[in-house]
DNA sequence: TTTTTTATTGAACATTGTTCAAGGATATAA
DNA sequence: TTATATCCTTGAACAATGTTCAATAAAAAA
């Protein structure tokens, strides 16, 4: 069989994500191999590697994914209110939720490493983390010191939630991560 | 050739771990494979599992004395002043040289994920932990609340460092780690 | 010396990512 | 309609990974 076209390149690609998706959230990150994915989609693994230049590619592609839901949740919870201090605390409760929902696509969001290179995964990653710099602005005075005070929150966040994933130090029911997050901006937000 | 016992099964662990080791600070996580080490040790890959049950096994044992190290360090800086205030700081300070110092080796012991239930690893990471949570102590009061600031300080720390590995929002020039690090124990350790 | 033990080997297997010539379905031209 | 060109899809094949284990030879024990 050949030249099906069952798919324009754009289908193709969409549910290639579609599939890896539901892949890593069944079977963790390392479910998403080429072969997997292939059948999932009822092609074979020649085919993702004209879609992708590697299975980085659908990694990053399905991470942009993930980035974009998350910038749109996050956007709906800022249009709620305008408070700086709330905005930044319900991002944070957002950020552990998301974790507690899906943990393993957090695990291939945030904790495996990728070097790509790719415009749009920053592009992705900037429309998240613009939003933590915008929501602390009035906190934190200027544009400098606000992306700075955003590095910081947002380093945090993902350092505690991956403390709590490998089960280390205990970030269980001794030390939640909501009850560690909500110390840390309390302290750091102080006046 | 067979039961050479050029080594005794001791001296095969740590020969396993240096060449390990050094693979890993040359050429990365992604150097460290069996054949890889078996080779650097003269040996082949089949006696690396006489000694680990598996490679992960071979990580851990390299991650444990990575912290070993580490604690010894951290432990020598801590002898050298009582001020807690400024001994978070050396800490930080160390933590990030450490990175800066062997960023292959940062990567296996914080950016691989390993699930390993080991007993001597969680021990490892107290070892070095505990001493944040006693440096941190005087400041936060009591022993709970030294026991999580410790915990949001090292996440802090990793997620920090982790950001300017993956050379993702420019902690590089821009906003320097140990800038962002300073900006952040002033902040949190605010009286 | 003979027997037992066991450390070490190295071939073999399953599973990865990845490539690419072949081939067949579609689009285009005659 | 028929013939030709295009090119998407296949699936076999390759290299490299972790891992296993019967065979073997060296050391230890009898």
């Amino acid at each position: 069989m050949a030249r099906r076209k069952d798919h324009t390149r754009e289908e193709l690609k969409q549910l290639a994500i579609d599939c890896g998706r539901e892949l890593v959230i069944t079977g963790g990150p390392n479910a998403l191999t080429a072969r997997n994915v292939a059948a999932a989609m009822g092609y074979t693994p020649g085919t993702l590697y004209n879609i992708f230049t590697n299975i980085e590619g659908l990694i990053v592609a399905i991470n942009i994914s993930s980035l974009e839901d998350f910038a749109d949740r996050i956007h709906q919870l800022l249009n709620k209110h305008d408070n700086a201090r709330q905005s930044i605390h319900e991002i944070a409760k957002y950020y552990v939720q998301f974790q507690d929902e899906n943990p393993n696509l957090w695990s291939l969001l945030f904790a495996t490493p990728v070097d790509s290179e790719d415009e749009s995964y920053h592009l992705a990653i900037h429309k998240v983390f613009d939003q933590v710099t915008a929501a602390i602005r009035p906190i934190s005075g200027n544009e400098v010191a606000a992306r700075q005070d955003a590095k910081i929150i947002w380093s945090t966040l993902h350092g505690i939630c991956l403390l709590r994933q490998n089960g280390k130090l205990d970030v269980t029911e001794v030390d939640p991560a909501e009850q560690l997050i909500e110390r840390f901006l309390h302290n750091f937000l102080k006046l």
